[in-house]
DNA sequence: CCCACGCATCGATCAATGTCAATAGGAGAA
DNA sequence: TTCTCCTATTGACATTGATCGATGCGTGGG
């Protein structure tokens, strides 16, 4: 059993679950199987790019992310994904096209995570 | 090629390297490429704990992970491994033991990194 | 010198993941 | 409706990664 994700991650649940500091005490399995995904998330290449696309222009449509991602599209529609499923951008149809944004507030969760300092 | 990491990610570089926070601007493929596996490295929820311990008590021996951690010799040495190749911990030896403890200086990347406000 | 202890490495196994071609779904235009 | 365009899903493939048992390496104690 590789990640051993403790039990089903309430990721909606991350803002009243997530957490003090790193610093502050030891995380329990649980807060760690929440964050983890997260945190994934922003451990591709790809999605850092994808991400600060989005955060730089402040919305931008899926057509518009595989020319400088150079990625197919079926291959951004999965990053966006799984960037939507921890939280860091939402999605909204208008017409045919899909535009996506960033979700401050997980940003500002983990900052808080990684230190006060 | 799944992650297509573009070139050899100088991890020694990252101070250099990046960067601004992602609000401000698009990064670049190699910043991607250099910031990715820090942030892999916190996408697994036994280093986030395994972190966390070593943030918590400031110093802590190997040999006290692997109780709390619920894990097996090899594995522990396979995350502090990790973690310490991200540049998020470092490790000293002092007789038989080795003892961790965390680089604050990554973490206020990484904080800068994911924007100021 | 030899043994015990702590850590690192190796090898194997199984799950998760990034990627794209092909296909399906859905919305607007004609 | 039908056609076109954009997006999502599926399926397949190769790679990465988490895990542990077994083994190797250093260190310190006897």
């Amino acid at each position: 059993m590789p990640a051993r994700i403790a039990d089903a991650p309430p990721l909606d649940r991350l803002d009243e679950l997530c957490c003090s500091p790193l610093t502050d005490a030891p995380l329990s399995a649980t807060e760690a199987a929440v964050l983890a995904p997260v945190l994934a998330a922003l451990g591709d290449p790809v999605r850092l790019r994808l991400l600060s696309l989005v955060a730089a222009q402040g919305e931008v449509c899926s057509c518009n992310l595989e020319e400088p991602l150079e990625r197919s599209q079926p291959t951004v529609s999965h990053h966006t994904r799984v960037l939507a499923e921890a939280g860091l951008i939402v999605g909204e149809r208008r017409g045919k096209w899909m535009w996506w944004k960033v979700v401050p507030d997980r940003f500002a969760l983990l900052r808080r995570l990684l230190g006060g300092a």
